[in-house]
DNA sequence: GCTCACATGTAATCCGTTACATGATTCT
DNA sequence: AGAATCATGTAACGGATTACATGTGAGC
């Protein structure tokens, strides 16, 4: 059996504790999110093949009423998991930026045009910065109280992240300004 | 016919002047790859599509010997393009990064495997950003004699972007050590 | 003659999202 | 009673990669 990366995301999860499925999903759309999205159509299926694999075991709890299937990980997915923390080859990481794609392409454009699309895509990344600033009060509760401050500094690298974008549309206008003033009225 | 992302990626390729399907990517691998990379299983069977569409039109130069098939966009294509560039709505983007993805997981690695893992995320940036900074010279010249400097703005922001992520884990890593420190030889 | 770059295409496959289907519990 | 949230799952679909298949032309 093979695991994909969305596989140890999962198992990394469990390792902080039993969870359900519904519960990986909540957790990783305030973490993970913003670097490692993951579905349901993902989760309940692979919960199931890291299960039979024997990396993590699943409880029904027979707490009567509300069906909810608690999943633990195992030695063998402990074991896994920090297998792949520290094993060497491609750290995959890719990017599909469309603003950044529609920026290449916008000589197609004219100058207000053009800023316009820089604004679009400032605001895009100001409003995902802004989310996740508000997500941060809670994880540093978390991270205070015992929990790693690992989670709180992947936090605020995604923070980082948003603003990297903010300041890089502020900076690429400032450079459109002086390219594009002379150029205001003319072809 | 609704097109996607990478059809205005070809769009826009072809709008710059008449290419070939294996032109299209070679340039591609050269400039969008890092915000949005396509391959020939997309190119080649999009191009049939936007053909059809009326958006683009090819001709196979009978230019004898090695077959070749050329497009350009058309009036339509120049369009739908615009459009596109100039269309509200969400600005899709997306990130996988196995490197962050670990790293909010390593509280299950000791402080050691921990440096190692942030110089190898590292190591990543610095080799694709060195890599964008050889291309640079070419994209100066073509930006200098009447090539848009729209494409060099955008290769710069793809260095600054692998840059990003060089600083971060430098950063990340004096902060590590001001917490390692103490718990050296601890839990 | 051989290898490398040019050149085009398809099929299998993988990974992931979205929509759908279903139902219980809690809160108002 | 009704809405929101908790909870699990599957099927259809979409987007993209990889491997495969095929062949030419240019340079060594």
């Amino acid at each position: 059996m093979d695991l994909s990366n969305t596989s140890y995301l999962i198992l990394g999860m469990l390792r902080k504790g039993p969870k359900s499925g519904y519960e990986i999903k909540a957790k990783a759309d305030i973490s993970t999110r913003f670097f490692w999205a993951i579905s349901y159509g993902q989760i309940y299926p692979e919960l199931k093949r890291l299960d039979e694999a024997g990396l993590i075991e699943g409880t029904t709890d027979p707490e009567d009423g509300r069906r909810r299937r608690v999943y633990s990980i195992t030695p063998s997915g402990e074991e896994a998991l920090h297998e792949w923390l520290t094993s060497s080859g491609e750290l995959h990481s890719e990017l599909r930026h469309e603003g950044v794609l529609r920026f290449f392409f916008a000589d197609a454009l004219d100058h207000e045009e053009r800023i316009e699309l820089l604004h679009a895509i400032r605001a895009r990344h100001e409003r995902v910065r802004d989310e996740l600033a508000q997500i941060k009060p809670g994880a540093e509760e978390a991270s205070g109280t015992g929990g790693n401050s690992l989670s709180l500094l992947t936090l605020e690298t995604g923070i980082a992240y948003q603003e990297f974008f903010v300041d890089l549309c502020d900076r690429l206008e400032r450079r459109l300004a002086e390219t594009d003033t002379t150029a205001s009225g003319g072809s």
